[in-house]
DNA sequence: CAGGAATAGTCATATCATTGAGTATGGTTC
DNA sequence: GAACCATACTCAATGATATGACTATTCCTG
């Protein structure tokens, strides 16, 4: 029952239809919540059908039709008792994590190498958040931006998600250095 | 087919049962995995099936009796291979991120609320794994230990843990007095 | 004009994860 | 001695997620 609040609080942010709601839950840059496009048109199926948001169609004569939605004021007062009850903590899962667990028993050179490449998707991904929150601000400052917008969810988020990016890309250098000076590998 | 190398990595460091598993397990302390006890009861009963893990009968006459779990080989070539394949990053999804996303659009005092609990909670994190980091390397400077040390694992990703939990409480705070200073609430 | 990419979406299935309720034993505390 | 907690584990039902295969249109490139 967590998609569908996601699914709601990008839909503030205007209009999208099921496939752009797709690309911002996209891996490459979703930086609250991931999820695959058909589980998102499943969603809105749902959320349409209980009157949490509303779609009309767009007839399109370049390309094909498509469904547009926004959120109902039913679909408001979900997302605020979605975020008066207290959340758990969401859990670790990283594949990762679990290699670099395992590594003293392991050969350590495909570890390093999924180290070394993680780093620099890790390095990536905070260009793109810096990018995208420049973006956001406009050419106000952090702090101004942060004290009068009436729109920093967005940018709030985004800030998680690269301080979670930065700080991986620092663990993943790191372990992967640790791991080559102590056993010297040919990969 | 995750939890089982996670599963198996843990056994790396000895024999458990499940009921000692499920406290590894568990998000209080699960630096790397999450998993409540039904799960890992269930997987062990896979993996021993599978031939990866091998487990022995403990009568105990002060408590009821227990199974403990080893690795076999076979588990440990399990766990190789699974090293050797590139693994995706895990996806973020956090309600907590949610609710911030949509905090224009909502009353913010839960959300404020929520941010403290989570930064308090994300302290204690913190303070335990550098309990555990102090506990894993003795009385060797970390830098000595992980030169040294053949079993570096735990504490590495020990250390990512801590990393994940310094950055959220950073951001819980930073957040939740941004919030309050711009929406001054009673709560 | 054939092939591929981008847009826009659907269906089916299998596995995974979550939740809640149980069973059983022994020790400790009030 | 009743209640409760810790150990140790099981079963069942539901809900969420992942995976793969599909349809259809239009634009662009070679």
């Amino acid at each position: 029952m967590a998609l569908r609040h996601a699914v709601l609080a990008v839909l503030l942010d205007g209009e999208y239809s099921g496939y752009q709601l797709a690309k911002i839950f996209d891996v490459s840059c979703s930086n609250f919540w991931y999820a695959v496009p058909q589980q998102l048109y499943a969603e809105l199926t749902k959320l349409e059908r209980a009157g949490l948001i509303a779609g009309r169609q767009v007839i399109q004569h370049d390309r094909p039709n498509k469904r547009l939605f926004t959120v109902t004021p039913a679909g408001l007062a979900e997302l605020a008792a979605f975020a008066a009850v207290p959340s758990k903590p969401s859990s670790i899962r990283e594949d990762l994590l679990v290699m670099v667990q395992a590594v003293d028993r392991l050969d350590p050179a495909p570890v390093i190498a999924q180290l070394e490449e993680r780093a620099v998707i890790a390095a990536a991904k905070v260009e793109l958040f810096d990018r995208m929150l420049r973006q956001l601000r406009g050419d106000l400052t952090e702090e101004t931006f942060l004290r009068e917008s009436d729109r920093i969810g967005p940018y709030l988020t985004c800030l998680r998600g690269r301080g979670f990016e930065q700080e991986n890309r620092e663990w993943c250098e790191r372990v992967a250095a640790l791991l080559r000076a102590r056993a010297p590998v040919s990969s």
